[in-house]
DNA sequence: CTGTTAGCGCTTTCAA
DNA sequence: TTGAAAGCGCTAACAG
């Protein structure tokens, strides 16, 4: 592999000299940058990440924390944040938090320390305390996102909003009897809690009737959930589903069960997964790709030394209607 | 951030015992390895990555390049990845390449070349002969997942029997008028044009009648294709997707057209997506978690001096059936 | 088994 | 505007 020396040599100048040329820092004239450029082009010099970070303490990469790489929403996010830091020349390195306790300690409190990245994105991240002091202990700048972390700054959609605008839109629709599928989560301010508070609180401004199934965010608890609602005779002719995967998993339980979607039962999720379009899934679209760009620009803004109020902030949702709500018949 | 010499400080002993003792490389004796340890672990010193990779040229990080972060395959075989790689300590630096043209070449010649990772996965490579080169320019192991590359060693399953064994498996079950959704690929040894071909040969040895429709691999692909293949008079009575989410999209139309799936038409799918359960989707799973998994550690096994061969095989698959294939009822 | 020392490949003062 | 030289933090000969 081809040294900066080399190019240093072939471009007739020192190293130095190669080095402000090419990062562009530092003077130097228009027709030496040119010579170096051009010089580093015909060698295919590539700076070496190692030696660069070393001597700079820059590392030109983010690290990004996913705990499901393989559900929709995180890795949607993550082809966000990707598109984005690809974009600003950026590097990612990866860190999969799904793994077993000891794994995970092991990921947070020696992996992320080798300082490898000069930023991170954590999405949706259920940090113990420990975890997060780790985190911050790392001494660059943090974005948290989907989901309020009190510890941290954080850029995130407004859950509890967007717990109420779909309790709403059900109660507009004429439902009383509605259900919520979601869950309690690991704290009060954890995105599951958050959506079902703003469920419960639309509810009882409406003094109307809720009722609850916890299930675990995948198409099998939500229809697992659903089952359970809608065996009874009096069930609710509304289900507020807290992500979408739940809202499908909703729609096909109600269908086994022999009901009509939204005749019988409206059904309505958050996320804005794509696969709802196929189930006719109103929901409320949290525009999850958007996410990871905002996430990855507001990382970058902060190293580029803007305020990190930037960093702290609301995402937008909307109402996304596609047909699996409707007033109840009964 | 403490540092090594903080460490041998600490330890009373010099630096490079310090990196011999938690390196492992190098005779240390046992209570001097202790005090070291000790000493770290009280101060909670990581070795700093990019000093080490300099010094060692090791970088403990396995690139992966990623065309849709965004499907389901990919991310299920980058958890894999991810899995298998945490196990070892190993960070991921992750190339996703779905972006445009010219951000995919700055991607080859810039960011991978920095020098960041031992080793490459690159999984479904459709890659150009440029991006090969320089890929092998690299000159760290590179295992080419899901999808032969002829100018990779690779790693994957056997596209041509996969085609093969879901042909059969409708030919057997009395199907003659057999459709296949998918394409055919970038070129005659792409993923897509093995399962093709796989199909139209035991269609031909069984001097059956094939027909096909192109689809990007999407439910809305698969979708659009079905709807096309089931409108005429003498559509087929079974399709052949080459993959599970363009099988649901061909359960989909099919549904939409009034038809029901296998009575009407049987569709089988590939991949083992877990969608598909809820479709009662029979297909040819491919087992794409473990996939990731023996990539990660393939490179490990060649970065641990194992011969390449290692790298080079092929990968489990089985037909998964689920209900969505049935005898022709006509 | 342990310490000394010379780098690894860049960047960044400091002087010129 | 440019070059010389001193590191960045760690590792790997080489001696001892």
């Amino acid at each position: 592999m081809v040294g900066i020396d080399e190019v240093a040599r072939r471009a007739g100048v020192s190293t130095a000299t190669v080095s402000r040329a090419l990062s562009g820092r530092g003077p130097v004239s228009p027709v030496t940058r040119q010579r170096v450029q051009t010089a580093a082009d015909e060698l295919g010099y590539v700076v070496s990440a190692a030696a660069s970070t070393l001597a700079t303490g820059r590392a030109r990469a983010i690290g990004v924390i996913v705990p499901f790489l393989d559900r929709w929403f995180f890795s949607t996010v993550l082809a966000g944040i990707s598109d984005a830091l690809v974009r600003r020349g950026f590097d990612i390195t990866l860190y999969g938090v799904s793994a077993a306790a000891e794994e995970r300690h092991r990921v947070f409190s020696d992996n992320m320390r080798r300082r490898r990245v000069d930023g991170i994105i954590t999405i949706a991240p259920e940090l113990d305390a420990e975890e997060t002091e780790l985190l911050r202990g790392l001494g660059v700048p943090i974005v948290a996102i989907a989901g309020p972390n009190p510890l941290l700054t954080t850029l995130t959609v407004d859950d509890h909003a967007v717990g109420r605008l779909a309790t709403r839109h059900l109660l507009e629709l004429g439902h009383r009897r509605i259900a919520h599928i979601g869950s309690h989560g690991t704290s009060g301010s954890s995105v599951p809690a958050l959506r079902r508070r703003g469920f419960a609180e639309e509810m009882d401004a409406a003094g109307a009737a809720p009722s609850f199934a916890d299930a675990d965010f995948t198409i099998e608890g939500g229809s697992a959930a659903a089952r359970r609602l809608l065996e009874g005779d009096d069930r609710p002719t509304a289900i507020f589903a807290a992500s979408d995967e739940m809202a499908i998993g909703a729609v096909l339980a109600a269908r086994e069960a022999g009901l009509r979607v939204p005749e019988d039962v409206s059904i309505i999720g958050v996320d804005g997964n794509d696969l709802g379009r196929w189930f006719g899934l109103t929901t409320v679209d949290q525009f999850a790709r958007g996410q990871g760009e905002r996430a990855a620009e507001a990382v970058l803004a902060d190293l580029d030394g803007a305020a990190p109020a930037l960093r702290r902030g609301t995402l937008p949702f909307a109402l996304l209607e596609r047909g699996s709500t409707a007033a109840p018949s009964h």
